[in-house]
DNA sequence: TCAAAAGTGTTGATCCTACACCCATGT
DNA sequence: ACATGGGTGTAGGATCAACACTTTTGA
């Protein structure tokens, strides 16, 4: 056992996880807790930051090891020290985010023996610790965010339609937007890729399927270029 | 002295602290360590978190401690916790930026025994541990906040002309705008309070004075009004 | 043939950019 | 009188917002 000269905080990660289902439901995962503090509520998915990994190889090892997701974006968003926001000790907490996409991406939500599951943001039960202020924070960043940097795609499965992409718009900022002017923005980028294939089995004019292209953008950026919605 | 079950990288606030002086220089502040690692060289202000205070009080306590700076515009910047950014131990830093202004706050740069210098920005030596990147970091978030948030202000005297604010912008952007349209964008803006103040003793027409008024500008951000120049 | 979503252009208003001269002050 | 920065308007181009109908597909 580790002695220290001076106490420390304990340092966790705690990630805030997108999905995006079939239906264009956008729902965050959460994890039944198995033991106390708060035992039987809701949290997010975290745990503490080992000695030989950096903060986003810790929070990468937490997905994977919870809800067995691989291969995600990730990005830090905020780190949360308030004193007694975990009621046992003093516990600092980076937290991420990381958008995945649920039809491509097979998550067991039940991996170890705890109860996982993907809620709809319109219902979000009560969480544990300070896990409501790190949600609203994650929400605010990915509002913001989605505006200025290309990462709905990350959403969205690699071939998509533009209603999806729209539709997908509309649920994060929660306002409907105009079908014309929504395509002459987007495509005026040029950064979709026609793929050539359409939509199969819909009941109506079947769409144009397209893929972001990433290495297009990277260039762009390069030379000045700014994503904006 | 305290034991753990399991081992925990040590936490510590580092602060990048931004200061813009009479000639509209911008600068950092920048503290000689007198103490192994890197013993000698530079590095920013910063210390260990305690465990009875949040992140923003240990990093509002450090510099105090070490720059006498209080009542400063502070706002968290990014978690680094990368292996080997200190060659002693696992030492995670929250790093936070601050922004003063220079002519109104006396700072007396060496307060402890500790050599404490403003340098500007096209003038930092090498700094220790993964400061750069700290700074690198830092900077590139002012530039992009000061766009959409009226975070200059703090940078500036109460009372300011709006030559001195475009300066500010054009520091921090490297690049310069149009007098004329500056003005327009921000004086449309109708944020500035006109003082009845002009500056005095200077070989030239005399600038009327302004001042950010932040009651009209939370008032307007409550309605849905976005700040950008 | 019906329902449901895909796809497509124009117009007026607004905003952005580029640009040059006179004004007030101290030396 | 001169040097220095303060202060001001316009016009053309680009971008944005608002708006409705035809097309394709499966049931």
């Amino acid at each position: 056992m580790p002695t220290y000269k001076y106490p420390r905080p304990s340092l966790t990660v705690d990630c805030i996880v997108f999905g995006l289902d079939a239906e264009l439901e956008l729902k965050i995962m959460l994890i039944k807790r198995d033991i106390p503090p708060f035992e039987g509520e809701w949290a997010i998915p975290g745990g503490f930051v080992r000695m030989d990994e950096t903060l986003e190889q810790a929070a990468l090892r937490e997905l994977q090891e919870e809800t067995g997701i691989q291969n995600v974006f990730l990005e830090q968003l905020y780190t949360f020290g308030d004193l007694g926001r975990d009621p046992r000790d003093r516990v600092v907490s980076v937290a991420y985010y990381a958008l995945i996409n649920l039809v491509e991406q097979k998550v067991q939500a039940s991996t170890d023996a705890r109860e996982a599951y993907w809620f709809p943001l319109s219902k979000i039960p009560k969480l544990a610790f300070d896990h409501d202020q790190i949600l609203q924070t994650a929400i605010t960043r990915l509002r913001s965010k989605i505006r200025y940097e290309p990462i709905g795609f990350e959403l969205l499965p690699r071939n998509f339609t533009l209603s999806q992409l729209q539709k997908l718009y509309e649920i994060i900022w929660n306002r409907s937007l105009d079908k014309r002017n929504f395509r002459k923005k987007i495509l005026s980028m040029d950064l979709l890729l026609d793929t050539g294939e359409v939509q199969h089995n819909v009941s109506h004019r079947a769409a144009k399927l397209y893929q972001f292209d990433e290495t297009k953008y990277l260039q762009l950026k390069d030379k000045g270029f700014n994503f904006e919605v």
